[in-house]
RNA sequence: GGCGGAGUAGCUCAGUGGUAGAGCAGGGGACUCAUAAGCCCUUGGUCGGUGGUUCGAAUCCGCCCUCCGCUACCA
C-alpha cells in the first residue's frame, strides 16, 4: 500500500518462457524467491512479490501453430501449468504477471516512448544468418563447411543471410554510467564473481541492441513509426509495419508494469525501485547491463540487486532442460516429497549460488536425514513425552539456558543468511540447531526423570518439567522460524505443540516475526499439547524417478 | 585466445603458514521418549602434479595437468 508506513520489499522473479511445462529446476528460482518473500511478509515488511510468464516471440507463434493453435490459447494452457506447479509448490506471489496483460503492453509500448523521447533508439539494419529453427545465429556459432554456411544444432536446414530493419537502443550509450554504477553499488549484481563477469564485459566494450521485429508477428505493437510517429491509427489498431517490441523490451518491462508503472503510479512510485531481482545465471546480462541502462533511458531508477542463482544439474554435471528431458516433473515431486519437502530439498541440496549436481536418491536422503529423522522426529518425541508424562499440559521453558543462549546465534546467522541470498545457509544454521535439540534430549534423558518424578521425586519432576519446556520452546521457534520454507508445516508443528498460528496462508497477517521468535515470547500462556502426529512419514529409497 | 574460478575422506564441501575437518553414506556400541528415528564412538585422505620460499605449506611463489564460468540479440 502506497501509504503504508512499514518498510516496503518489492521482489521479483524472471518470468518463465511459456513454450512448455515447467520443471523443477526452473521453479527452484522461484521457490526460493517466494522464501525470501514469506520472510519479508513475517517481519512485517509491506512485501510486494511478482512472477510470472513471457509469452510473446516468433518461436511460440511457431510452436502454437505447428500445434494447430491460436498462439493465445497456446500460451493461455502454459500458464495453466505455471501457475499450478506455483500453487503446488506453496509459491504465493502477489500478482503472477503475464506479458499478455493489457497494463503490461501499455507500459512497455510507454517505456518504448520514453526511450525515443529521451533520443535512444534509432531505425538500423540488424543482419546475420537466421536458422528458420532458432532465429539468428551468431557468426561466431555457425559452421562452415563445403556444403556452405550451417547452424550446428540444425545441421540439414539451410541457413539464410538476412538482414532487416529494426529498432536500436542506444547501450553504447550508457557504457560509462553503468562502470560508474557497478563501483558505486558493489551490492548491485551478486555473487561478486558474478558481478566481476559483468564487469568485464561491460568494459569490452557495448554495442547497442535491436528492439523490434518487422511484420506483425506475436508480440507487443511496436508504437512508434520509421517516420518517428505514432503507429497508432485512428481506430486505434496499430499499424503492422511498425512490427513488434523485440524480446528484451518486453520481458524486462513486466517488473515495473508490476510494480504498478501504468496501473497505479502512487504504487509504483512506492515499490520502485525493486529491492531484489532473483534470476538464473542465463539472462545475468539482460538484467545487469540492459535493464538498468533502459530504465535510465525512461528516467528511471535501476533495481537495488540483481541475484544470480545456479543451476541443478543431472548426474554428471549435465545441464537439466525440457529439451533433454532430464529434468523433475513438479507434480512427481510434490507427490513423493509432498510440498514442503520439495522446497526443503530443493533449496537444501543447491547452494542458491551455485550449481549442484542433484539426483532422485540425493533428494530421498536429504528428505529422511533432515526432516524426518532430525526435525520431525523431534517434534514428534517432545509432543509424545509431553503426551505421557504431563498429560499433555504444556509446560513453560525452564531456567535452562544453554537451548536459550544457542537460539540467538542461530536466528542472527539465520537472518543474515536469508538476506544475503544464501537460502541454503539459513537452513544449514536453523538444522544445527535442531541437532543441539536432539542432543538434548538424550543429555537430559526425560524418561528417567518421568521414573522418578513418579517414584515422588520431586526435583526430579520439576526437572521433568523445565526439561519439556525448553524442547516444547525449541519446536515452536523452530517451526516458526522455518515457516519461510516449509510454510505448510509451520502451522502444524504449532498446532501440535497447542500454540495458534497468527499467520495467513502467504506468510502476512501475524505479528513481527522477531517478536515471536524471542525465547519465550508465550512463557505465560497455558496450554495443552495435541496427539504426535509424524509430520514428514519416511520415505523408501526404492521410490524410483519420473 | 582473453578474463575469472575450482581441483581436500565414497558423495557434497569447510579450512589461506604451525601436528588434516564437517555433514551425508559405511562400521561398532549404549539407550528407549520417538517416524527401527535420536545419541555416542569409529573406518576412511601421500589436501591435482611438480619445483621453490620457509624452522614449518592444503595454505605463499613458478611451471604443468584437468574441470568450470563469462566472452552480446533462442529465452
Amino acid at each position: 500500500m502506497p501509504d503504508d508506513p512499514r518498510p516496503r520489499f518489492y521482489l521479483t522473479t524472471a518470468i518463465a518462457y511459456a513454450n512448455s511445462q515447467p520443471g523443477v529446476h526452473t521453479l527452484y528460482e522461484v521457490i526460493g524467491a517466494d522464501v525470501i518473500a514469506r520472510w519479508h511478509r513475517m517481519l512485517g515488511h509491506d512485501t510486494r512479490f511478482l512472477t510470472g510468464t513471457d509469452e510473446h516471440s516468433v518461436n511460440i507463434a511457431m510452436r502454437s501453430a505447428e500445434e494447430g493453435q491460436d498462439p493465445r490459447t497456446f500460451v493461455d494452457e502454459k500458464v495453466a501449468l505455471f501457475k499450478q506447479a506455483e500453487d503446488l509448490l506453496g509459491i504465493r506471489p502477489d500478482r503472477f504477471i503475464r506479458t499478455t496483460d493489457p497494463d503490461h503492453v501499455r507500459t512497455a509500448q510507454e517505456l518504448v516512448r520514453r526511450a525515443y523521447a529521451n533520443g535512444d533508439i534509432y531505425v538500423g539494419t540488424y543482419e546475420g544468418w537466421y536458422c528458420p529453427n532458432e532465429g539468428f545465429r551468431n557468426a561466431s556459432d555457425v559452421l562452415e563447411t563445403a556444403r556452405g554456411t550451417i547452424c550446428p544444432n540444425h545441421p540439414d536446414v539451410p541457413l539464410q543471410w538476412l538482414s532487416e530493419q529494426n529498432w536500436f537502443f542506444r547501450l553504447s550509450a550508457y557504457q560509462e554510467r553503468l562502470e560508474r554504477h557497478f563501483e558505486e553499488h558493489p551490492e548491485f549484481v551478486q555473487p561478486d564473481y558474478r558481478r566481476n563477469e559483468m564487469l568485464g564485459f561491460i568494459r569490452q566494450g557495448l554495442e547497442d541492441f535491436s528492439i523490434s521485429r518487422a511484420g506483425a508477428g506475436w508480440g507487443i505493437p511496436f508504437p512508434i513509426a520509421d517516420n518517428g510517429e505514432t503507429a497508432q491509427r485512428e481506430d486505434g489498431s496499430w499499424d503492422p509495419e511498425a512490427g513488434t517490441i523485440y524480446v528484451w523490451y518486453d520481458a524486462l518491462i513486466n517488473y515495473v508494469t508490476g510494480a504498478g508503472f501504468d496501473s497505479d503510479p502512487e504504487a509504483f512510485a512506492h515499490y520502485w525501485p525493486a529491492d531484489l531481482h532473483v534470476i538464473g545465471k542465463d539472462i545475468l546480462r539482460f538484467h545487469t547491463i540492459f535493464w538498468p541502462a533502459m530504465l535510465w533511458s525512461a528516467g528511471l531508477e535501476a533495481p537495488r540487486k540483481v541475484w544470480a542463482h545456479g543451476w541443478l544439474l543431472a548426474a554428471g554435471g549435465e545441464r537439466m532442460s525440457k529439451s533433454r528431458g532430464n529434468f523433475f516433473d513438479p507434480g512427481d515431486f510434490v507427490a513423493a516429497f509432498g510440498s514442503d519437502g520439495a522446497r526443503y530439498v530443493a533449496l537444501r541440496e543447491v547452494p542458491f549460488d551455485k550449481d549442484a549436481e542433484v539426483s532422485w536418491d540425493g533428494f530421498v536422503r536429504r528428505y529422511n536425514a533432515d526432516l524426518a529423522n532430525d526435525f520431525g522426529n523431534l517434534v514428534n518425541r517432545t509432543v509424545s513425552m509431553t503426551n505421557r508424562y504431563l498429560d499433555r499440559a504444556r509446560p513453560a521453558p525452564g531456567p535452562e539456558t544453554d537451548l536459550a543462549t544457542e537460539w540467538l546465534t542461530v536466528l542472527d546467522s539465520y537472518g543474515r543468511a536469508i538476506d544475503g541470498c544464501l537460502l541454503h545457509d539459513a537452513l544449514a544454521s536453523l538444522w544445527s540447531y535442531v541437532a543441539e535439540a536432539n542432543r538434548y534430549v538424550d543429555a537430559e534423558k526425560p524418561w528417567e526423570l518421568a521414573k522418578a518424578s513418579k517414584g515422588g521425586d520431586t526435583a526430579a519432576d520439576e526437572r521433568l518439567r523445565d526439561v519439556l519446556g525448553n524442547l516444547v520452546e525449541a519446536c515452536r521457534l523452530l517451526g516458526l522460524a522455518a515457516a519461510p520454507f516449509l510454510p505448510a508445516t509451520a502451522p502444524r508443528v504449532l498446532a501440535q505443540l497447542g500454540y495458534a498460528y497468527p499467520y495467513g496462508d502467504d506468510g502476512n497477517g501475524g505479528p513481527p516475526v522477531l517478536d515471536e521468535l524471542r525465547w519465550g515470547a508465550h512463557a505465560g500462556e497455558q496450554g495443552r499439547v495435541a496427539a504426535p502426529e509424524p509430520l514428514f512419514p519416511r520415505l523408501e529409497t526404492e521410490i524410483a524417478a519420473d
